[in-house]
DNA sequence: GCGACAG
DNA sequence: ATCTTGTCGC
């Protein structure tokens, strides 16, 4: 698929959140998304380092048919983080691998599932809705822990939910994706609903935890990284 | 000031 | 994120 190059990256800090700032404007957040997506694309990154910038990196992208979740493409890039892991900058240190993998993919997928948060985020700007921006694509975020907000336990049941609440605002779901099994955390990252996205995580993850999208796209990264 | 902190 | 054994349960 075909995305814009991306700007000159930051390197300090300070550069990186003002980017988050300028770029939140941008997100479409009334829009109900797509409701019944043909394809939809896993993102995930695995590291070799200690979190530092230069650690090397193989990030994966894997398109399934939403309806059957087969898979109907995949791409795989190898390189070094551009940035090191600090929280709340995340974005920085996978984007462009992930777009680049992105770019490889022979056809745009309907919908981006990101592993971490889209809104639930110290300043609203998470990795699903930084690339969401710079796609245009609809895509919101499955993360395994909270980072922002707080929660009341969802029920113990397969879609159970409770809303994550930071600052007055509520900018996620904690979603019970397998009874009894610690909840996912669902945010909103560009041009899709909170409803909605959770809807489709369930549609996702039907016998683990995690939806299949991530599932498969950390097993294309890990076995990339061990490659190369 | 102290602890917590997506991956 | 990653480093790692055994153990419990379907």
């Amino acid at each position: 698929m075909r995305i814009a190059p991306l700007p000159a990256w930051p390197a300090a800090a300070a550069e990186a959140a003002a980017v988050q700032d300028r770029m939140r404007p941008l997100l479409d957040l009334a829009s109900p998304g797509p409701q019944e997506p043909r394809t939809v694309a896993g993102l995930d990154v695995t590291y070799a380092g200690d979190g530092g910038a230069g650690d090397r990196l193989a990030a994966a992208a894997v398109v399934l048919d939403f309806a059957t979740l087969e898979v109907v493409a995949e791409s795989v890039v190898t390189g070094a983080s551009p940035f090191p892991y600090v929280p709340g900058l995340f974005a920085f240190r996978e984007v462009p691998a992930l777009v680049e993998a992105l770019r490889r993919l022979p056809a745009a997928p309907d919908l981006l599932v990101c592993d971490g948060h889209g809104l639930a985020h110290p300043r609203r700007f998470g990795l699903a809705c930084h690339l969401g921006v710079l796609t245009g694509l609809p895509a919101f975020g499955v993360a395994k822990t909270a980072f922002v907000g707080a929660h009341e336990p969802p029920g113990p049941r397969r879609g159970d939910a409770s809303a994550l609440v930071d600052g007055g605002e509520t900018v996620g779901r904690a979603l019970r994706t397998r009874d009894g099994v610690k909840p996912v955390f669902v945010s909103v990252g560009h041009r899709i609903d909170l409803d909605t996205a959770c809807r489709h995580t369930l549609a996702l993850a039907r016998e683990y935890r995690l939806p299949e999208t991530t599932r498969r796209a950390d097993r294309l990264s890990r076995d990339a990284l061990g490659a190369g």
